[in-house]
DNA sequence: TATTGTTATACTCTATAACTATA
DNA sequence: TATAGTTATAGAGTATAACAATA
């Protein structure tokens, strides 16, 4: 067994060296922690019927009730033709109602049914304690931090011009 | 046109209430970022013929010679069986061989070539640059603070008691 | 002509099961 | 029996083009 151990500290070695590797790029840690969250969150609402995308679609449905798809699509930087399975995975669940918008035949006014509302709110405690849950480590100044670090990226990029 | 701009008045207004809303969520902040970062480096790395994940796992094989695919996969969180497109993707380029392994004749001992070593180098110099021009609105104690905290997510999470 | 919602399509990333050849 | 690499497959997520109804 003295070369299996030789082989586990050997690779216990060979992840911290890459692991130094990648840390170096702020990128990698980023998407780490990025895929971290999205994995945690996923687990959090699976028993809700909810996705990452539909639990935000919804709770900006409940928020601005009225909403169009397409301005919904701008909020979420979503394809609108990506939106629409979206829209119909809350709309067969009877959480939200695709009404005709009064202004503009062509569109749909978007509202949150009683139901939706229930699991929007049920499903955001889960999701506030997940956050919580994730965010242990940091107080709240480090999380202000975080939050105000994040929102400065990208400000100078290739993308950001418009 | 006075309907348009008062409609683009209020599009813009709903993207505000609903960017507000969405910022509360640490997760949704971390997630734009790294999409940010990601569609960059992806636009960054394209002139080179490498994704992020052909780059990063070209990286290591370059500071860690003869790493099998095993611990590759280890170290860049990815399943096995999805590493070997992204090592077959490297071989095909002549940046990267499968050697046969001194002690175990079934594993590889994944070792860059020159070309490789080249190419990874100037892809290299180009994500610094990518970097530093994402990062631009920053200074390095928010960088640094950023990865540490960064770092520091998810420690009490389900998935983390391994 | 331009826009809204929609369908179809394709490509990437990710996750799982099963196979082979070794150990 | 367990492991390394591989294949096949399926599910998300994302991006583009085209269409009908409407503006």
């Amino acid at each position: 067994m003295g070369r299996m151990a030789a082989r586990r500290r050997e690779e216990a070695a060979n992840g911290d060296v890459c692991d130094a590797s990648l840390r170096r790029f702020a990128g990698y840690t980023i998407k780490r922690a990025s895929n971290l969250m999205q994995a945690d969150l996923a687990r959090t609402l699976e028993p809700f019927g909810l996705r990452m995308i539909t639990f935000t679609a919804l709770m900006l449905i409940v928020e601005n009730p009225d909403l169009s798809q397409t301005q919904l699509a701008g909020a979420l930087s979503v394809e609108r033709s990506n939106l629409v399975t979206i829209v119909d995975d809350l709309e067969k669940n009877g959480w939200i109602a695709r009404n005709p918008s009064p202004h503009d035949r062509r569109s749909h006014a978007l509202r949150a049914t009683p139901a939706g509302e229930s699991v929007c709110a049920a499903a955001r405690t889960a999701v506030e304690a997940h956050e919580d849950e994730m965010l242990a480590g940091l107080d709240a100044d480090d999380i202000a931090a975080l939050i105000e670090t994040l929102r400065k990226i990208g400000r100078g990029a290739k993308g950001g011009a418009s």
